[in-house]
DNA sequence: CCCAAGTGAGACATGGATGTCTCATCAGAT
DNA sequence: ATCTGATGAGACATCCATGTCTCACTTGGG
């Protein structure tokens, strides 16, 4: 495994270091360095030698998450089709990239540079589009702003990729979970479409 | 105001400081003593006076939180009445507990104390049974499990209190929103009940 | 007016996480 | 078998948040 490219290759190690980082810190954000190591089942040194510092881990962190769930939206086709139809398949194509967004969301929204920022406006932007359209077709309800459903799907990600970590809802319910409580709220209705 | 009780007295100060130590934790856990203070509006010198620490802050924010939320949910009268109506009334009664709900739910979820985890086992219950008796009477879809419903709506609290925070949602619309995405979901129905 | 209580600002020592280093070990390739 | 590269386990030094202290100042009550 000599000479890899210089692009962005993601080493399966280094991805699911994130990974076990995020599903950490996301609930310990003061975790030490070695408790991180741990949980990556690696070495502290080992840590240190992919991620330069505590710094450099977060950056890691939110660069991976950005990258791995705007990949999930353009997967999406947010464009094509039904309205309720393209907000499933996002959820759908959300769930690896699900516990990255727990951290994202959670932890990092108020000190970031402007680089994060943008890449969060842009990502916003695209989901809002979708429910506006979803509303001016007429197949959402207008009385739920754009804004509102677009900060709710991330809290409803969030909570499902804790429900499922925690074991209180099975992986295979996850996406049906997230999408029918979005779509149809909890109420039983008689007369179903 | 000498000799103040020493029972549970909650001075105005001590209140608002935990208040926006939560609202600044809650996506800051690395916030520093000092951050915390100036977010407070105090010195560092008076944040110790009040707390011994940062753990006894966190403890304090973990006790004054779960005390009102939980007030939150008396009020509510979970039993009373038609299920919908008593989800509306608590999402209503935990709009001034929302902030230290945000940060009690995403940051202490794993490492702590029997104490609070018996507090929060003791909540989940109470909301869980609420979903529980919706179903059983007809007026909840019953293919949501309850344990998802509950994280779902603390979820949407989180989501809802971080949204008004920010500004994308008027402070009057937050009861309104949650309730109405938690109860009918986002799709617009023409036969509407 | 004066005293008591509380406060903000700052100085200071301490501890624990952090970052860097070395070294023995191990897996894979040749 | 041998060599190469990566790893884990530690041993350090450094740094910074923390916790404690003092002191001058303000405020409100007597």
């Amino acid at each position: 495994m000599s000479h890899l490219g210089y692009g962005r290759v993601m080493t399966v190690d280094r991805e699911q270091m994130l990974r076990s980082a995020a599903a950490l810190l996301s609930r310990r954000a003061t975790a030490t360095m070695d408790e991180v190591a741990k949980a990556a089942g690696v070495g502290r040194a080992t840590l240190h030698r992919h991620f330069a510092g505590r710094d450099a881990l977060v950056r890691a962190l939110e660069d991976f998450g950005l990258r791995e769930f705007e990949a999930a939206v353009d997967a999406a086709r947010l464009e094509e089709g039904p309205a309720g139809g393209a907000l499933g398949r996002l959820v759908g194509e959300s769930v690896p990239s699900a516990p990255l967004l727990a951290f994202l969301i959670t932890e990092n929204q108020l000190f970031e540079g402007e680089e994060v920022n943008q890449g969060w406006a842009r990502i916003d932007a695209r989901i809002s589009a979708l429910f506006q359209r979803g509303q001016q077709e007429g197949v959402f309800r207008i009385d739920l702003t754009a804004a509102w459903l677009t900060e709710a799907l991330y809290g409803l990600l969030s909570a499902g990729a804790w429900s499922v970590q925690t074991g209180r809802v099975a992986p295979k319910d996850y996406q049906f979970m997230i999408t029918e409580l979005l779509l149809g709220g909890c109420t039983r209705r008689s007369v179903e479409r």
